[in-house]
DNA sequence: TTGACTTATATGTCTAGACATATAATCGTG
DNA sequence: CACGATTATATGTCTAGACATATAAGTCAA
């Protein structure tokens, strides 16, 4: 059948599309506690009634709800409110050369150090692996307009990522290489504050004890690490910022 | 008519859904750098043929890879791979008393300073207003198993949410306050390391110059002001952790 | 050449209905 | 009462087709 003598769709007076209505409705009574956390959301079939649509167009709605987390699916119980009533930011940490270039300051690049060799006890503990392998280990500085950036200590499991035993990372940073040769399937970042110490403070040219923001990131290809990556920054200089809606 | 015959979607076999399967071959492709940013991917209709399936299961893959920003989609044109070839995090700040709570220890909390005020010109910098409206301002501290967690200086802006005027700072956590009593509609946060001075470091109870982790958060409600809030955490003890998938 | 108008097209949203699947609730049985 | 089998039900996925809308691209006149 046409729905279009059924049902407006159209958008002619600048109103939201009707998914989105529904979506911001029920954010809305999450958010303002109207519908506290393990409240049970109608049904699809109800909100099919109380908005007089199909059945795909609520799913929509509720489908994107439960992709942010703010509402759990479960077969056959319904739908609820989550838990843990938090607020969820979409931090976007670029690749170093593309955020400063995305800057339109210019990107400086310098390998420290690079050295081939087989797991250390040390190394095996930060990758999470049992088992003595090859990794490479990389000490490299970023820089924008010839001002230091950030300093990154690297390391890669060559058994899970053996091309990379043959990458030219005196030229190429080993993100930006990693970022277009291996696909990641998770990872994790862990953002802390220290005070620089005496190397560190050398290669970012700050102070001994200025505030530094350290990112750790771990990223594994299916249940196996490829490579652990510490970065310090400025502190005083770096931001992370991360904007998001809840509309 | 039913499609049962013409196309198996049993899942029998544990196999990911068809639309799951779209998804990831697409997020493969872009990943590893095969389609690099600005590459146009097939349009839908090709890719319909490609997988011998209807626009809807391509529409909502293709969907979901927008929402997650690694895809763009302009009508007409066609669907892009979007330039900055970037990781995305989502970072889950918790309200700190749930935050607390979660991990087992006993919260708890008291107010420093509460004043209700005219705003001052710091005041609206802050807020980014520029009209004289009432505002309260707010210094209190979290801590956890009553060791200090971390110290909280606010600026509500009280001509955007007047109710938070009657509200008991002195019992409930302005964080919690607002996050069951106004809806968001768009914040930000921004990340950033200091070292401790005399104050914070007395409040912390830490060292002068200790390293401290800064989150700056800000909230709207549509396009007013709802509140500016400044948290110090000892940077030693604590870690912001975003953990995320890319499959 | 340039700007206004028209057209073609890819995405955006929506429908009514189907089958698939996990699981809460119920029912029987030892 | 405890526990395994059955049933009912809410969500998960998918289809074929329709209309809506933004806009790239082409057309034509000033």
């Amino acid at each position: 059948m046409s729905l279009a003598s059924d049902q407006p769709k159209s958008n002619a007076a600048g109103k939201p599309t009707l998914y989105k209505r529904i979506r911001l409705d029920i954010e809305t009574r999450i958010l303002t506690g109207e519908w506290p956390p393990g409240h049970r959301i109608p049904f699809e079939h109800q909100l099919m009634a109380r908005y007089r649509c199909s059945r795909m167009t609520v799913n929509k709605a509720l489908s994107e709800l439960a992709q942010a987390d703010l509402i759990e699916r479960r077969r056959r119980a319904g739908t609820f409110v989550r838990r843990p009533q938090h607020l969820s930011a979409v931090l976007k940490i670029a690749d170093i050369r593309a955020e400063i270039t995305a800057l339109g300051r210019s990107y400086g690049y310098q390998l420290i150090e690079c050295q081939r060799r087989t797991a250390t006890s040390a190394d095996r503990a930060r990758l999470g692996v049992s088992t003595a392998g090859k990794v490479v280990a990389i000490a490299c500085r970023h820089s924008a307009d010839n001002v230091p950036f950030a300093v990154e200590d690297r390391l890669i499991d060559l058994s899970t990522v053996p091309e990379a035993a043959d990458a030219d990372f005196a030229r190429e940073p080993p993100g930006s290489w990693l970022l277009h040769h291996v696909p990641w399937t998770e990872a994790e970042h862990t953002i802390s504050a220290v005070v620089a110490d005496d190397r560190t403070a050398k290669e970012l040219d700050i102070a001994v004890g200025a505030p530094c923001l350290v990112i750790d990131r771990y990223t594994w290809r299916s249940a196996r690490t490829v490579t652990a990556v510490r970065l310090h920054y400025p502190g005083e200089t770096h931001r992370l910022v991360a904007r998001f809606k809840g509309g």
